[in-house]
DNA sequence: CCCGGTCAAGGCCTT
DNA sequence: AAGGCCTTGACCGGG
């Protein structure tokens, strides 16, 4: 138990305030075969990825000079590194240098980076197939955190998966599949709730069995819940923890609207999120808040503008502060 | 230049 | 069994 929680807020992939600053651009599949020169074909794959690094290390300048020292980056950085027809394809060399720049950079501003992989990576999915293509996209994540020279441990967040029409049956394979996740894999990996299947409870039963942190989503909490009072639960997601180099983390978000409640807003309603720092502050030392709004960062600096006119907000810096309780 | 249709990957719901 | 939808940004081609 310590006094008061520093806050630190983060954003994901993108920015609205960087133009011409992708960090996603793409080559489909359908493209590439179209393409008569396959080298070229690969080689213009190559660029568009170094393009993407390029552009991510833009942005970890532009988050620098804004004290936001937690970003989630794009899952799509290197487009079809891991579909079948590129099979050996040695993208990691034509990136190298890119991305090591990326990971000398977030090393130096003490920045933390992590991935959320597309819905496509199901770990507890009953057939092969789907599975070990997960595996597959989630080593190339493995191959990305190393190639930036930082620490693997808990870098990637993910749901726990699909549930089947039946639930437990879906947790009880989570489990089971679990015992075929390669090392590596296993000790980057967070889970998180989602807004239609897997809660709070379930991922806790599962992190705690299987030595997961839990990425609390307060906006899935509000939309798929089985017991909605999550304060009774919270000394569990803290514990998750306790064996991570990192801050607990969290996600933030609003609701767009009544009808399409779980889609996420613009902004984040600063009025929603204070209320919950108060619920938390003093839980843990550090809490990372990761907000997950349309207007990417300028939600942050919103969201950060909001709070600056509160006299129960104790500024630290553009992207952090303390509650006073 | 703008706009609508399309795009590797799963799961779920409807028919 | 098959097709549409979810969700999202990027890109392509047509107007």
């Amino acid at each position: 138990m310590t006094n008061w929680t520093r806050f630190r807020l983060g954003y994901v992939a993108m920015s609205v305030n960087v133009k011409n600053c992708s960090p996603s651009q793409t080559m489909t599949y359908k493209r590439f075969q179209q393409l008569d020169d396959k080298e070229a074909a690969v080689s213009r794959l190559e660029r568009i990825a170094r393009s993407n690094l390029h552009n991510c290390l833009r942005l970890l300048k532009h988050n620098n000079a804004h004290d936001i020292k937690f970003f989630r980056l794009s899952s799509r950085l290197v487009p079809l590194a891991t579909h079948e027809a590129l099979n050996g394809w040695n993208y990691m060399q034509a990136i190298r240098n890119d991305l090591r720049a990326l990971g000398d950079f977030a090393r130096k501003h003490t920045m933390r980076l992590d991935f959320h992989p597309d819905h496509f990576v199901v770990l507890n999915s009953p057939k092969e197939s789907v599975f070990n293509g997960s595996v597959k996209n989630l080593l190339h994540h493995v191959q990305l955190v190393d190639g930036m020279g930082i620490d693997l441990t808990h870098r990637s967040v993910l749901h726990v998966g699909g549930t089947y029409k039946n639930k437990p049956k879906a947790i009880e394979q989570f489990i089971s599949n679990w015992s075929y996740v390669p090392d590596d894999v296993q000790r980057m990996l967070m889970i998180e709730n989602d807004d239609k299947s897997f809660n709070l409870q379930d991922c806790l039963y599962l992190g705690e069995k299987l030595g997961i942190p839990v990425v609390f989503d307060y906006h899935h909490h509000l939309a798929n819940h089985e017991d909605p009072d999550w304060t009774s639960h919270w000394n569990r997601v803290v514990n998750s923890w306790r064996n991570s180099p990192h801050p607990l983390k969290m996600h933030i978000s609003s609701p767009k609207n009544e009808q399409a409640f779980r889609s996420h807003a613009d902004l984040v309603d600063s009025d929603m999120f204070m209320r919950f720092l108060k619920e938390v502050n003093g839980s843990v030392a550090e809490m990372d808040c990761m907000i997950e709004a349309k207007q990417k960062d300028g939600a942050l600096f919103q969201l950060m503008q909001d709070l600056k006119g509160r006299d129960d907000i104790e500024m630290v810096d553009e992207a952090s502060f303390y509650v006073k309780t």
